[in-house]
DNA sequence: AATGAATGAGAATTCATTCAT
DNA sequence: AATGAATGAATTCTCATTCAT
């Protein structure tokens, strides 16, 4: 007896994830004008199932996106004890920037759908703040070691992050550009006297 | 004779004007998600009128946005002049960012609406032309004076721009926090020697 | 002081007959779903001159109908004395069946309007009947003169002339087809023995 | 296990049937000025169940004609076979005479909607043109039992069919009335010395 | 647990008609 | 008498969410 009803988790599991990838490409791509049933559609599985696992187009985003926050933070957490601390923050920087396209839309899309309203967003956001705190080690980090201002606290960091991201999302920019940009941020952030990698970005 | 017509004239004119305000306060409020009726509402007209006005929700967030992008390119304009070339960008560089809260939820939602199809938001799109433009002599006359690194150019400045813009409209910074995000930015600006007076933001 | 009143009467009864020819082109063409804006347009008077003038659209549109009506009733009465009285019915079948497209968008407009109340329509209604009662008239004429058979009344042969009048407004009809069409309804009236003359259509 | 699948797809079915049914009556009657509120009304079902259906008011007036015309096309092929050929077509053409009223107005409906593009009635065009040739076919076996006027073909057939159908729908013909007008009809097209039986409408 | 059908609350847009000048 | 701006009711269609199987 025990045995369908396993089998039969392990096929709401994979549901579950199925809906959740399908939900990270569809809303990733549209925004929050994108419809439940097309997640439902390329999920392959019935709108009814789509609303089983996630009760509420509001969770199911904020499922998606605090997903994608973790996968994140699990790179956060790989370059932590990197020997160079200045190239675990720039790299981090980057690569948070490069993954920013889908997730912004991701992110827009839960903030319309909630109406901003607080806590509606409760993974999500739990997740975007440990990334937070994850970068605010980074950036310590590499406060040590010499490579960055001392005056810059996490909140400017994060500024020029978010930033960095939704332009970068927004203006389909080409890679040169966004290198480019980054550049002048980096030089920005840069204690007097560090000589960045120049092939950094 | 003249008076009867213009009379009524000046009657759609304030409605034109109150809907226009109107719209700008919704939409630059809630985005692509608020409706057309919340406008009539707070312009205190009926639905017909806006949309004897503006025929089009899109056509009506076009013209909100490029009022909104020409306001911006009369102060772009009033400072071009200014004697010193590296504060006119700077300057100009901090009042977009801080004009973006508002703006940037028009943008969207005029995106959302147009479904990104070129040309549905010629006004805006013209407007916002002019005033890139205007940044890039703002840009060549700071670069000049010396002021701004030689190797910068229009695309990587308009993405910082854009993302600082971004950025502030996201996360409601505190002013503090925005100033010091801006700070970063400017210093990987400047050209090597050059001291940007701190209190420039 | 009487003068200038009469310069406006002028003024006004040229308005109204501008608007009636306005009227017959677009709800001729596109029917019921032609808007009076549309009218106002072509006419090159205000809308509200149109509401003036016809306080209803169901008005305007019951006085174009009834005008149309009336300019077939003068042909009519025009060939009502001819000396060959069944050529005199065959071509005023031809002639109003010939007329028919437009009219008939016309009356299908004023129901559309109406929603069929009864009397809605009062003046078309009054010129239809009159119409009706010439062609009554060239009937009788031209069974007198043997030339239609005895035992066909006014219901049918009217049942027939609106069925083919119909016909040609609806199918854009080769005027061969029509032809052909209407020389299978002359014959089926034609008495035993009468020879059409074949140029009759 | 199929019993749960048939039984919602008995439930639709049954739905679809009933929003056609209702379709046919509300548009039959109040043309394309009812609205589709009316026919859920109609049907027992909400608007948006209509939608599921049907999702567009030009796909419904669609399939609700092409049902129409397919019901006249069995009754075309039942009398293709008649041994009496000359019976079997003016039978026909009195059964689609008869069926007009409706008919004709769903017509109307589906053109004011589809503002006449080309194939945006695919379903009904289709069938249409069935019934077109299957009388084609009873046209030639009359002509070839030699009751029907060789020189009579297809699109002038068709003119005197739609007309008499228009008739009778605009008209609201006593049925007497209407016998005698097909009555001249036939008799225009039948052979010379054919002596169609006077019950045959 | 999964399905897909049903639902009603909007949203943009149109139009006949009325008002103010 | 003429104008054109304003109005609100109506219409088609969409979507998140609930029900029945």
């Amino acid at each position: 007896m025990s045995t369908p009803a396993r089998a039969q988790r392990a096929d709401a599991r994979s549901n579950r994830a199925r809906i959740l990838d399908a939900a990270e490409e569809v809303f990733g791509r549209g925004g929050a004008s994108a419809s439940t049933e097309d997640v439902a559609r390329l999920a392959g599985v019935g709108i009814a199932t789509v609303f089983r696992h996630f009760p509420t187009k509001a969770g199911l985003l904020d499922t998606v996106l605090a997903r994608r926050f973790e996968r994140m933070l699990e790179r956060a957490e790989a370059v932590a004890g990197s020997e160079d601390p200045a190239s675990a923050l720039f790299e981090m920087f980057t690569a948070i920037v490069t993954d920013a396209p889908g997730k912004i839309a991701l992110a827009e899309a839960l903030d319309e759908v909630t109406g901003g309203a607080d806590g509606a967003a409760s993974q999500a956001e739990r997740a975007s703040a440990q990334l937070r705190q994850a970068v605010g080690v980074l950036l310590r980090r590499a406060q040590e070691a010499g490579a960055v201002r001392a005056d810059i606290e996490l909140p400017e960091l994060y500024a020029l992050l978010i930033g960095m991201s939704r332009s970068t999302a927004v203006a389909r920019l080409e890679s040169g550009i966004q290198a480019k940009a980054l550049g002048v941020v980096f030089d920005g952030l840069a204690a007097p006297g560090y000589r960045r990698r120049s092939n950094t970005m």
